[in-house]
DNA sequence: CTCTACGTTCAGAATTTTCTAAACGTTCGG
DNA sequence: CCGAACGTTTAGAAAATTCTGAACGTAGAG
């Protein structure tokens, strides 16, 4: 593998592997498959990355299930190709959409989950009334923020994807480099 | 542990442990102190989640690091007590500023590492230019959007805390637009 | 100063995740 | 149909992580 190849797989899996939405090798693999002009094979993944045919072969599905690597046909070969997405912003709306989004709701769903369940004490006595009311008082504000950031994800995946041109002009000004090495 | 405090402890937990953001026990650890009006020991969690002591004091400091949790003196005793943060849009704007922005500014420096090298190669023949050509035509504009995505990050991270009031506000009529300015 | 109640550290146990290689199923050229 | 070239599945090995209990350090009460 070229060298700047190597550097970029290396930078973009360590990246991957603290981010908390793609695994180390899942980086890895797009970040490989971002710097080649033309679609790899599975078998030139997995030894470009020093991994078994296997194991790449279960971690790029969950990349093509992202929308982050397409399997295309390439008429000589029978073997699947593969090359990465290269519309960054579409692959950033497919990953609110598809995780953030599905957080945020998980957290709703439990928050009111956890009034249902207040709702069907029915306490009598007066300190069990007072514990409800303070519980609702924490749970109403949690679901309003959750609600608005649900809000905020549908309004950013409702927007067309910026052309790097308008994502260009959008840059306030050159942001100063930060030396955060490897 | 009452059972909603129960369902609300579970619930989080799961939603952590997907996150990426916390793992399960720091959402289990912040779901219980988020339910409780007074500050709660750290033995009193640790029984209550079933832990010991020891990974209970691991796993709240994490969660103080970031500010989702405070130590408290509680004056007549001489164990730690904690509290959960209850202001959930500075919490929101500490894990972008500490943990997203930390990650786009790893892919940043990545990108821009990689075309150091790229530089430093100086190949001479036609082949090894095209090549890199082709790289830095798939590294710039990576690099510019994730600068865009690191100037929003800052402009998220400039704004006021908006109060349970005005989120409420912001709820019914979505918002229509991204907008470009600051 | 001593004793005790606490939090923290740490070595290793328990558990979970990641990875491999062999077995298997499928497709395609002959 | 056959055989070879593939990708996938899977059982278990390897590695990483989470968790515990014992040892340790510290601060405050007496």
């Amino acid at each position: 593998m070229e060298h700047a190849v190597a550097i970029f797989v290396d930078g973009l899996g360590a990246a991957a592997a603290t981010s908390g939405i793609l695994t180390q090798l899942e980086g890895r693999i797009f970040a490989l498959l971002y710097l080649h002009e033309y679609p790899l094979a599975l078998e030139d993944v997995a030894t470009s990355l020093g991994q078994s045919k296997s194991n790449i072969s279960v971690n790029i599905r969950g990349l093509v299930d992202w929308h982050l690597v397409r399997r295309v046909r390439v008429p000589g070969s029978r073997k699947d190709h593969y090359e990465a997405a290269t519309n960054l912003w579409r692959v950033m709306q497919e990953i609110m959409e598809r995780r953030f989004r599905w957080n945020v709701r998980q957290v709703m769903a439990t928050a009111t989950e956890t009034k249902r369940a207040l709702a069907a004490e029915r306490g009598a006595k007066k300190a069990a009334r007072d514990q409800a009311a303070f519980l609702t008082a924490r749970l109403d504000p949690l679901l309003t923020f959750f609600s608005v950031l649900d809000a905020a994800i549908s309004a950013i995946n409702q927007g067309q994807p910026f052309s790097p041109a308008t994502l260009q002009s959008v840059l306030p000004a050159p942001i100063a480099r930060v030396g955060r090495g490897t």
